[in-house]
DNA sequence: CTGAAAGCGCTTACAG
DNA sequence: CTGAAAGCGCTTACAG
């Protein structure tokens, strides 16, 4: 240890952690031995000791398009904040994500490691003994959440559908846990039955937003003799890969088949031809959630514990009325 | 602490750890407290104690396209493999990172916390006292390493625009303390060598590898009255901002200029035109870093330290010869 | 101004 | 089969 080099380990952590009382002389010799070693405290060791590390944690599950777009508003959260963030991942050992994946690792790192957590779309409820933010949480949850407008996003991405001349309209469903998916199939409900359209249950996908998920099902509901002239997919991976299917069977989008999708994800505007969709700014909820985090930690919040950022619907290329109606 | 429910913590800790010599009904006893309390065992005191933590760790300073792709290949190496991980990132609290910034992040996390690491693209040399993998390591370093090769894509890409026509051919820089970054240039240099064309100090600028780097940059490069018909970029970030700077200026690529890139990061393919790059995979060089970590951790590892992953010339719609020449 | 001692939550020999 | 004690690397009262 370094204390070889100078005395004890007590002057030692005093000159480390900048404290008041020790002799000009001693923290040179500490300085120099220090910089000798390479020393840096140990975050567990003193993680352990203090009651407080300065070290936000999100936990998640995998690092979709989507995860990273959440870091990056994180991230510049946290800019110049004091705050460190620890990501914690895990390996899937026992395979498709043991339920309860997000309480094993909140309990893990909030022993004494972080000072409070984001977790990333978790599927059940969530306790804690620091304080924690859920972005897009599940049902029903109580913890602090972030989350965008879901349920008008979705409606007003089926009326723009309808608008055009869709009757039969496919969705292809996000994890049935979690808000952000029930209520974009509710706005998709709301949204036909506003124009008097009955749903049909035949033309409901139930994938899980990852993009593999939607494939068999894109291609399922593309193969019906009575296909589906629309389909908007509750994410935008799930609507990139219907874009794939669609060409892989010969249909042209958006002169066959028009596709939305959700979140806005760079992709989407940059996809051939360019998505239509709904921009939940996957950024400002990484962002908004850290804020919130950070004064909560900080027990300086005081806004509402559920937040809800606005959706706004993005018209782009591959949605148009469709030939019948031409 | 759970040992109210039940009786000694030394109890407890075996039951947490499936050790042998514990009696079925304390097990059965235990284990309804554990399940009552939702306890979780600290990482951070369990990984002080074992001086093992099945917890490999990663540090970055950024959450660029090309670090959401790396953690892609990691998380995929480790899959099932028993190995979890954590990625510390800092708030960059001094502001433009702070030198040293991998080996405070390295020290604080090999402590105790994680079993090895790795490091992307750290800026000078390393040491650790548990194994470490670097991702497109400094110019002088040791430790293992995995990188692409830098130098023949570079030259790959270079020839490519001499071959369309090009002589006037612009670069611009990465961080220089990369070898990545320097064997690019040193790839951009001999190609010009090779076809006898003079290299103009004028035409090479000095990014940092972010995509708000290149913007001024490019800008300068393209309002020059000799300006270049074709400009590399040393990554694939910087080459989209070339793209809009390029469109800002009412250039048409590749009409009036050609790009090209590094990375064939997944927005490369998409962008409009399709940007000819250089494909590194920077999957593949995560998951070769997390397999040789994994390895090293083991005390497995028999092959080279130092990867060297091929790269691949990819042409798209973003070079074209130049007008003059057609 | 400096150090010895206690304790953060665990795990691991060591006794019983 | 079970528990008291020591110790992982720190920090923080408490003495000197």
């Amino acid at each position: 240890m370094a204390r070889l080099a100078g005395v004890s380990t007590t002057t030692v952590s005093r000159v480390v952690n900048g404290r008041y009382g020790v002799s000009a002389s001693t923290i040179a010799q500490v300085r120099s031995a220090i910089e000798r070693l390479g020393y840096e405290s140990s975050l567990v060791a003193s993680s352990l000791r203090r009651r407080k590390t300065d070290v936000l944690g999100l936990v998640t599950h995998s690092f979709q398009s989507y995860t990273a777009e959440v870091l990056k508003g994180v991230m510049d959260a946290l800019r110049q904040s004091g705050l460190d963030l620890i990501i914690y991942a895990d390996s899937d050992l026992y395979g498709t994500y043991a339920e309860g994946w997000e309480q094993r690792h909140l309990s893990r790192l909030a022993g004494t490691l972080t000072d409070g957590c984001i977790v990333v779309t978790p599927s059940g409820e969530i306790r804690s003994s620091t304080p924690v933010v859920a972005i897009d949480p599940a049902t029903d949850s109580t913890v602090p959440s972030v989350t965008a407008a879901n349920f008008e996003g979705a409606t007003a991405v089926v009326e723009h559908l309808i608008e055009l001349g869709h009757r039969r309209i496919g969705f292809i469903a996000g994890r049935s846990e979690l808000v952000a998916s029930r209520s974009r199939e509710e706005g998709y409900l709301q949204a036909l039955a506003r124009a008097g359209i009955p749903a049909d249950p035949a033309l409901i996908a139930k994938g899980d937003f990852h993009p593999g998920s939607a494939a068999p099902l894109a291609r399922a509901l593309l193969e019906r003799p009575d296909r589906p002239t629309a389909i908007f997919a509750a994410n935008d991976d799930m609507a990139l890969t219907t874009l794939e299917v669609a060409k892989d069977l010969g249909l042209s989008v958006p002169g066959d088949l028009s596709v939305a999708g959700f979140d806005d994800i760079p992709e989407a505007a940059l996809a051939e031809p360019a998505l239509t969709t709904v921009d939940q700014s996957v950024y400002r909820l990484g962002y908004e959630a850290a804020r919130m985090l950070k004064a909560l930690v900080r027990g300086e919040w005081d806004g509402p514990h559920q937040i809800v950022l606005p959706a706004r619907l993005v018209v782009r290329r591959s949605t148009a009325p469709p030939r019948a109606a031409m």
